[in-house]
DNA sequence: GGATAAGCGAGACGGTACGTCTCGTCTTTTG
DNA sequence: CAAAAGACGAGACGTACCGTCTCGCTTATCC
């Protein structure tokens, strides 16, 4: 009778209570599944039990953490958009920028960081996803709005500009490239847009 | 308001095809109704019978002419598309971008408009809307180059730009500001946006 | 099938419900798999999806029409009650009690008929058979108080005599009998029990 | 909240289960709980969680110890079933069978006694409590055989008579009237039937 | 009196069933 | 004949409850 489908290959290492005791592992892996799902079904195609299946966990686990499928979709996505933010410092306002914008593209292009800023673009169309949107961009423009506080310090950038608008004029054109256009964004169309802001500095 | 749409007071005298006829009054409603659909409760919230309801309308009546969720709101979708498409020719680059944005600003701006664009930027994310968003800008970026090709001619833009990345630094700051930052356009933002081009091509 | 065109009862002029139709025949399906499931696994163990499978029904179908389970029970039973109730009139106050007991007796034997006749009586105890007690003993109280209207007009049965209190005389015995001494019962006993009856006559 | 170490009053006899000790009292709370739980909400609205919650006791707990419902409810219900047992002894049948009836209709309109009543009728009907009935009845009917086993040596009774027959043509007028009538029982009632019953031993 | 065993609180999990909802198909009725 | 009306199959959704399990802690019992 004793049936253990999940082999816990952990609890022969540490069977006490561990940072991956069980429900720590069993939020992971529905996480992940999530995130797979999203990649591999879009939003609209997104399936609760699918996700159990994949997570190898019972279907009403899943609905016990996150009763909606918004709230599971959001919490993956989130989990996903805390990752990838270093924020640089390297004393050179192209170099930083650089890093900014490719770390932004980097997560853009990967499958499930696509849908991650597609979410975040939905707050106008999506009821349900209100909030991701200015959730996720708030540390994105903060972090921007670092760098260029740094570069105005150092006498590297007029004082004057509106940072957001900066921040539009920087990444809107990626965004309407990749998303719009079709098109992959390579370091060079970066480098090209980095260098046309730095000639409003002038 | 009262709109029964069980008065049939064409059809009695020509029950085909017309311009005024039965189906392409119920044609006429289904997608009105669509629209108003995917306005109040998003694509995710878009429910067929909902529709039918709106548009005093059997459910089967719905399905027979649009099989599936998709096709009614793209054709919906696309239907609304059509308009606003004025192609300007005022001799003046300036004033013609100026024209073609706000075009496109002033259907963003409406409620079924953003809805519209929205999903033409679905490409990479949602499966079933994978054509919708090539299909929108096919239009919209021919109509840029006719613009910029007229310029050309006139000398008073440079012939070597890519016309696709051109737009893409017009457009994207403007999609960036309204859908990510969630703020509003306004005319000031338009010119601005155009003025800062127009460096480029000095 | 019947020679006089006047009477087409249900054919022509209920051409709504045909005997024959779908939703008729679902019905009747659904509520003879109610039953079997009710007499197999009792009231508790009573499970939806069941009777559905066994109906050769998709589960939809059965929350279409029977919202909760209690509905369905009710309904099936209660289908079951309109059967077996003839009113007897024999002229013998012995006769008639005899059918009017042994149609009780008999339903009670019978699978479904023993839950129907146990449902019946959880008015007190089974919140949400409040109402079938009441409903199902109406019925039966009336054809005992016909038979015994009858005879007390021939004279046969004296006029003083509380019906409700008779009907508990006659039925009571059979009842503890058979839903708590947990014993059949046959022919005699109910001859026996209505012949210690009509020594109240007397 | 503490117990008063003072009260041992069975500890020496019985040290395995005092009646002061946790286990005792958590015993008792969930018995009484439980049997407050069937008279709310009935057999089939019985809630186990609710029962633990009412007990001031965790769920985990209760399933300990009554590892399904059905044990929780039998036990509950046989616990109460244990009171209200004396044997009349008065040198009168009359008597004594007025208390043996007395004591079954206080029990059965008491809210819980209501509840083990019916429970103790679902013998054929609830295939879980098949053993509830014959359990409950086997005692009262052993107390009225003895009653009648006295009156037949006082020559009080005649010798012949089926004691289970008797039993169910006293009890089964009170049954039907209070569960199938739906009417209430009165001391003059169980006079009347006693009264019945005794013109048999003419 | 300290070790040991038994029981409890807390909380997650697998699993079954419930009842609701929508989608898209199908049949029956009506104009 | 085509549209309206309405049921149906399919299946996801989110909730409720049942019964099991593990872990940490507090009692009782025993040496």
């Amino acid at each position: 009778m004793s049936e253990d489908p999940h082999i816990d290959d952990e609890s022969a290492t540490q069977p006490k209570k561990r940072t991956g005791g069980r429900s720590a592992r069993v939020r992971a892996q529905v996480l992940k599944a999530a995130l797979e799902e999203l990649v591999d079904c879009g939003y609209s195609g997104f399936k609760m039990g699918r996700v159990a299946t994949r997570a190898g966990v019972h279907e009403t686990t899943v609905y016990r953490r996150w009763p909606t499928k918004e709230q599971l979709v959001t919490d993956a996505c989130m989990d996903l958009a805390d990752e990838h933010l270093p924020v640089p410092d390297t004393g050179d306002l192209e170099t930083d920028l650089r890093i900014v914008l490719s770390n932004i593209v980097k997560l853009m292009s990967s499958p499930e960081g696509r849908h991650l800023v597609f979410l975040s673009m939905s707050t106008r169309t999506i009821p349900e996803f209100e909030e991701v949107g200015p959730d996720f961009w708030r540390t994105r423009l903060s972090i921007g709005q670092q760098v260029f506080d740094r570069a105005v310090a150092r006498g590297a950038w007029p004082a004057n500009y509106d940072k957001e608008l900066v921040f539009a004029e920087l990444l809107g054109p990626l965004i309407a490239t990749y998303f719009l256009l079709n098109k992959e964004i390579d370091e060079a169309y970066i480098d090209e847009r980095i260098l046309q802001i730095m000639r409003l500095a002038d």
